[in-house]
DNA sequence: TTGAAAGCGTTACCAC
DNA sequence: GTGGTAACGCTTTCAA
């Protein structure tokens, strides 16, 4: 008796109140307070007792006694292997799990965040234990790395959905979800194509990052068909100032008729290059980019882009994973959402 | 026996190896196993035999079970009562999150995130169910329904840490991080001064903010002493648009010398507007604004502002929680971070 | 409508 | 080093 108190204590947690302590002061049985907190039918006076010892005691029912009963644990886990620290800043990332988050919350589901190195990728948390019905993934960093991390995913024996990825699962268990960025491309194209372009310099970071892979190769399927000079330079990283220094070297050459970046953020760094140079954009030059988040409004002039639905991928993601868990199984196998082409100033 | 199985089966997710299947697998006992997986010292022989059953029985612990053993979690649950569905959109959130995930995860804490309208804050189950060891919240929203929701946090008997928010809390159990807002204005009030300005207009979103009551509080405060003309004027939103509208009309009389506004993105928005009616900017008229997120780098000019360490703050938040997770108890009660001054070009 | 018992997967605490 | 036992808080099952 006295044991019990004392142990108790000695955890982290002040000691909380049970549901036999709720019933003991109610004069009740715990099945009684359980289906009182259930919503399960309970006599009415019954019902009055329990409820004041359930504010009495503050009682909360306890998460992990119940996912333990029922195998059952209301709550997606979501790894990201990134190797910046502040992931979520990326807003391609940070719209996702918005999407996600809501979706699940709306369905009281929880989600469960953890960041990683892709180094350390097969030493999280969320992967080793069990904690979460299924898993969502955003992979990053080299592609070797990346292809072990959806092995270690297919081994789960989890649903899982997987975020822009390349590969092709073989596992029912694994749904991957993509932006149609080929399509981004070639909308890009085709749109400055009816401006006459006749050059075009597609600037992109070193990264190995698929999504710029499909950007690029949509882009130049349309222009070839076109016979645009189209070059590709390529900057040390998505940074404003490797951007910059990439360009400066390459305008001094022959400017282009227009330049394509791989981010927003890369065309506004191309942008401010550009205006340094002396060239009126776009009046001399047009720029374009990919993503649609914020960037492009806040540039002068502001930015043609192909919009990623990052948002609806995240959501998508809750709806299919949610599905599975109902029915047993994934409703569709991979999923690809459009990219949607929005003028700006940019691009005369 | 059988009847086991089937009961295991009937539940969502597929038949898990338990700490039993191994340990019957490898021909031990289950605290053998359960030692081997906690790094507890073993035997050579049947350390390979466990660490074989674990492997061809692809076996992972049961977070849950472990948790209702030891009343430990190893997570942090984040609230955040906002009416936008995509709330990490805002950098400010975003950034919080990020440090304060990355901290945890490092120390293989989960961060379990939900967000919920300020209507249906108290019905949020993080709340009403105990998951977690303790909790962050952001609080958006009406100031009366705020302060609700402190009572409510504060009735958690939980570690709690609170950002951004205006009220002193009463409890131990409850810290609030903040950003030093104030000394925000003061030094962006000090340093428009030495560019000589006599009147300056601050604009606001309609919003019942604390942070930009007391950016404005801080900014007026060093120029009324310098008798500087201060006037504010209200955005309906923070929204593009919105500050558009309202400048558009208030630049119509007379120009002020220099504008501040609440956040960079009503910055960048009042600039376009400037530019747009003709204004030379930092030439005739500076322009300054509060975050330094991302956006004051993508305007032409860049904009000075006053940097919030959003980061840190969330960083900081998992240092407290978990100290007090250790110790006992929080090694301080509220905290204010520090906020920089970024000069940029629209102020000359 | 209410209650008693069993068990979910794990680990602390002894014994051996 | 190893293993048996009991308990964490809850809900399903079955009986009253």
């Amino acid at each position: 008796m006295n044991h019990k108190r004392l142990k108790r204590r000695s955890s982290r947690e002040s000691t909380r109140a049970t549901l036999s302590d709720v019933a003991r002061m109610a004069g009740v049985s715990a099945m009684t307070v359980s289906n009182f907190v259930r919503g399960k039918p309970v006599g009415l006076n019954t019902r009055k007792l329990v409820a004041e010892a359930i504010e009495r005691l503050n009682y909360r029912p306890n998460l992990s006694a119940r996912g333990l009963r029922l195998s059952e644990e209301y709550s997606v886990g979501l790894v990201i292997a990134d190797n910046d620290p502040a992931f979520l800043n990326d807003p391609f990332i940070s719209r996702l799990v918005s999407g996600l988050s809501n979706f699940l919350s709306n369905l009281d589901y929880t989600l469960d965040v953890q960041g990683v190195t892709p180094e350390r990728f097969n030493n999280a948390t969320i992967l080793t234990k069990v904690g979460n019905e299924a898993l969502c993934a955003i992979l990053c960093g080299r592609r070797s790395l990346r292809y072990q991390h959806l092995e270690t995913l297919q081994r789960l024996g989890q649903p899982v959905v997987l975020f822009q990825e390349i590969f092709k699962s073989s596992s029912p268990n694994v749904v991957i979800i993509s932006q149609d960025d080929s399509s981004g491309g070639k909308q890009l194209g085709q749109y400055l194509l009816t401006k006459g372009i006749r050059s075009l310099l597609f600037v992109r970071p070193a990264l190995d990052w698929c999504a710029i892979e499909r950007r690029e190769r949509g882009l130049r399927s349309v222009l070839a068909k076109a016979s645009v000079d189209f070059n590709t330079v390529i900057a040390a990283s998505e940074r404003y100032e490797d951007v910059q220094r990439v360009l400066k070297e390459h305008l001094g050459k022959r400017a282009p008729d227009a330049i394509v970046a791989a981010t927003d953020s890369m065309a506004a760094a191309a942008l401010k290059a550009c205006q340094t140079a002396g060239l009126r954009v776009p009046e001399e030059l047009k720029i374009a980019g990919f993503n649609g988040f914020d960037v492009w409004r806040y540039t002068t002039p502001t930015l043609t882009t192909a919009v990623s639905p990052a948002y609806e991928m995240g959501r998508h993601a809750g709806e299919l994973l949610i599905a599975r868990l109902r029915t047993g199984k994934f409703p569709t196998r991979n999923v690809v959402l459009p990219v949607r082409l929005q003028i700006g100033e940019s691009t005369g």
